[in-house]
DNA sequence: GCTTGATTTGAACAGTCGTTCAGTTACCCA
DNA sequence: TGGGTAACTGAACGACTGTTCAAATCAAGC
C-alpha cells in the first residue's frame, strides 16, 4: 500500500464538503453544479466522485451530519435541568444555530431537493428535536403545547436569517431577550 | 386589428403564472425549466416568451404582485384600530398567508434566485411590512421592539410551513391561539 | 530508484438548459 | 369570404448538466 497518512483524501474530502456547504447555502442545491464545487476546491469535477457517489449524497451527508450533531449537543446542553429546561433549550438553540448558519439554512431550504427516503430520514430527526421542546412545554402550563412548540421553533430558528455579526447585539444578547420572550409566550413569567 | 376579447392571451397569461407558481413552490426556481412550465400549461416553451421576457421576470412578477397585494390588504385590515392593532395584525397575517401558501413560500425561499435589483425591490417591500408591525409594538410596552418584531414575523409566517387543511385546527383556531401567544410575547396580557 | 496503489485529470457521453425566430395556425373584422 | 394579425409551433443555438473512465500523476514503502 502507499500513502497512509498525509494522503490527499484527508484534505480533499472536508474541502469538498465545505465548498458544497458554502455554495449550496449561497445559490441553492439545484443552482450549483459539480464543476462549481470542484473549482472552489481547486480540482476537476471527476475527482469529487472519489469521495461521494453522487450530488444528492453531498447534500444528504451535510444535512444528516448537522441533525446528528444538533441532537447530540442538545441532549448534553439540556440534560437534567428540571424547571429551567425551557431557558436552557432556548439559549442552546440560538447559540448553536448562530454558529452554523449555513448548515441550518440548507437543512431547512433544501428539504425539497432530497429524494423521498433521504427526506424522511431528515424529517424524522427534525421531529425528534421538536419533540424534546414539546416535552419541556408539557411540564409547564401551556394551553396548546403543539402550537407553542411550532411557534417557538420558528421564532428561534428565524434568528439565523437576520442576525449579523456586525450588528448591535451579540449572540448572548439575543439569547437573553429570546429567553425572556419565550418564557412569556409559554406563560411562565 | 384582430381578436380583441376572447383572445387567447387573456387565458394563457394567467395559466402561465399559475403553472410557474405551482412548480416553483414544488421544486424551486432553479430546478424548474421553461419547458416544464409550458407543459403544465399545454403549450410549447417558446410561447411563454410572448408574455414574459425571461424566466427571471416570471419569478419577480409573482413576488412583486404578492408583496403589493399583501401591503394593500394589510393596510385595509389593520387601519385605525388603536389598542387592538396587534390582535388584528396577527389575525390578518395568519389568515391571509394561509390562503396563499405557495406565494408565501416562494417569496421567502427564492429570494436568493433574484437578481440584485429585483432582490432589493422585494426586500424593501418586506421591510415596509415589518415596519408596520414594529410601529404597533412601539405603541406598547415592549422591551426590544426590533427583536420582538422579528420574532413575531418568524413565528407567524412559520404557520404556513406546517398548517394542513385536514388538520385538527381551522385557520381561525390557529389565529386565536397565535393572537394569545403574540399578546403574551409582547407583554400585553 | 522502483514499484504500487491512491488520487486526479481531461475528455467524452447523452441530456437538458434558456432563448430566438422563421414559419404555421387560428381567429376576428370588414 | 378573404385579409390581417395575434398566438403558437418546432427546430435550432451554444452552453451547461451529472456522471464515467482510461490514462496520467503523485507520494510513500521497500
Amino acid at each position: 500500500m502507499a500513502r497512509k497518512t498525509g494522503s490527499h483524501s484527508d484534505i480533499t474530502r472536508p474541502r469538498i464538503q465545505a465548498a458544497a456547504l458554502k455554495l449550496f447555502a449561497q445559490h441553492g442545491y439545484a443552482a450549483v453544479s459539480m464543476r462549481q464545487i470542484a473549482a472552489e476546491v481547486g480540482v476537476q469535477a471527476g475527482a469529487i466522485y472519489n469521495y461521494v457517489p453522487h450530488k444528492q449524497a453531498l447534500l444528504f451527508e451535510l444535512m444528516k451530519g448537522h441533525m446528528d450533531d444538533l441532537l447530540a449537543a442538545n441532549a448534553e446542553a439540556v440534560a437534567g435541568s428540571g424547571a429551567g429546561a425551557l431557558d436552557k433549550f432556548v439559549r442552546f438553540h440560538i447559540l448553536y444555530h448562530l454558529e452554523r448558519v449555513d448548515l441550518v439554512f440548507i437543512s431547512y431550504m433544501e428539504l425539497r431537493a432530497l429524494e423521498p427516503e433521504n427526506f424522511n430520514a431528515i424529517e424524522s430527526l427534525r421531529r425528534t428535536y421538536e419533540d424534546r421542546l414539546e416535552a419541556i412545554l408539557e411540564g409547564m402550563e401551556v394551553a396548546d403545547t403543539k402550537l407553542a412548540t411550532l411557534a417557538l421553533i420558528a421564532m428561534l430558528t428565524g434568528v439565523t436569517n437576520w442576525f449579523r455579526e456586525e450588528g448591535r447585539l451579540s449572540p448572548e444578547d439575543v439569547a437573553d431577550t429570546y429567553v425572556a420572550m419565550a418564557r412569556r409566550l409559554a406563560g411562565a413569567v
